[in-house]
DNA sequence: TACCCGTGGAC
DNA sequence: TGTCCAAGGGT
């Protein structure tokens, strides 16, 4: 648990800011109305995730950050705990080669956020004497950070206040605020204009918002069946108030996977993290019977510098 | 902006 | 069984 005390938000942003749809007149233009029932079941509720205990560190939070990107936290808790035991600090990641990043990563899945992280650990090491950076702007200019891991970190390991939007946020305004099913495709400037200005004012409270909103979104505003029984806020639910409208607009595209070069490379890459020396071609071969995709796929990987390529047709993850 | 990038569990 | 979904980032 998070050891940020419950307490009354303070001087809210900027009312003028929000748009005026977003919000019912009744409700106060602000959210305020909406950051103490939410905290307040964060207090009671809250997963007791390892990357929120103090010992965790910023270091910690920022490897759970990239690990969570995309995966669930199911998948995420035993890499996590191996990692953190085997790089306990961003200068014990950075002096490791690349691909032992890579193999750590295990089946997480998207494995250039392993060499990504790894690619951030040499950064913090070199920009930043070895200390995960606390300014937005300096954990934006790492590799693998992006809008919402600058603010995630910033807000979790060092308390700052930042509008922090995923797709658990981004759906719990989406239906408590905007009276929506699901928020659009892509994040929005009306959605982050509605984060700020929902953002309580006293820096702790909006830390404590930004994780208790994601959290509502991850075990009760769910995207598939929310349980709306348990939901803090049920009753100032605008999606809900209005009947729970089903979603409108264009459908949310389905990705296929079976077939695609994204699962040839996830077979080629997992011949390569089992073993422990370079890999002929022939062992490669194997995995795919279409040449031609299979080519494009390990070509793939290797300019991506997830696999090094050796004299004599060989392979193996990268040392560099 | 739209698309690419892995993996596996739930329904 | 196939579809949907999961604490996004890079290009």
């Amino acid at each position: 648990m998070t050891s940020i005390p419950a307490t009354t938000p303070t001087v809210p942003p900027s009312a003028a800011s929000l748009p005026s749809a977003a919000v019912p007149a009744s409700e106060g233009s602000d959210g305020s109305q909406l950051h103490a029932p939410v905290t307040d079941w964060f207090d009671a509720h809250a997963r007791d995730l390892p990357w929120r205990r103090p010992e965790a560190g910023a270091w910690g939070v920022m490897v759970s950050e990239f690990m969570l990107q995309q995966t669930p936290v199911s998948r995420v808790l035993p890499v996590y705990e191996q990692w953190l035991a085997r790089w306990p600090r961003p200068a014990d990641l950075a002096a490791e080669a690349p691909g032992e990043a890579v193999r750590a990563w295990g089946r997480l899945g998207y494995p250039r956020r392993a060499l990504r992280l790894h690619a951030a650990a040499l950064a913090i090491q070199e920009r930043h004497g070895g200390d995960v950076p606390r300014e937005h702007g300096q954990l934006l200019a790492l590799p693998g950070v992006g809008e919402y891991t600058a603010a995630a970190v910033a807000s979790f390991a060092y308390g700052q206040r930042h509008a922090v939007l995923d797709t658990n946020v981004r759906r719990v305004f989406a239906r408590a605020v905007t009276g929506r099913q699901f928020p659009p495709n892509a994040t929005t400037a009306a959605e982050r204009k509605l984060a700020r200005a929902l953002l309580p004012g006293d820096e702790r409270i909006a830390a404590k918002w930004a994780a208790a909103t994601m959290e509502l979104g991850a075990l009760v505003c769910t995207a598939r069946s929310p349980e709306c029984g348990r939901c803090p806020i049920a009753a100032r639910c605008a999606w809900k108030l209005a009947g729970s409208p089903p979603h409108e607009g264009p459908a949310r595209r389905t990705q296929t996977y079976a077939g695609t070069d994204r699962q040839v490379r996830g077979k080629l890459l997992a011949v390569l993290r089992e073993a422990l020396a370079p890999v002929p071609q022939a062992a490669l071969d194997a995995v795919w019977d279409e040449p031609v995709q299979r080519a494009r796929a390990l070509d793939g990987l290797v300019s991506d510098g997830l696999v090094e390529p050796l004299p004599g047709g060989r392979y193996r993850l990268p040392r560099t």
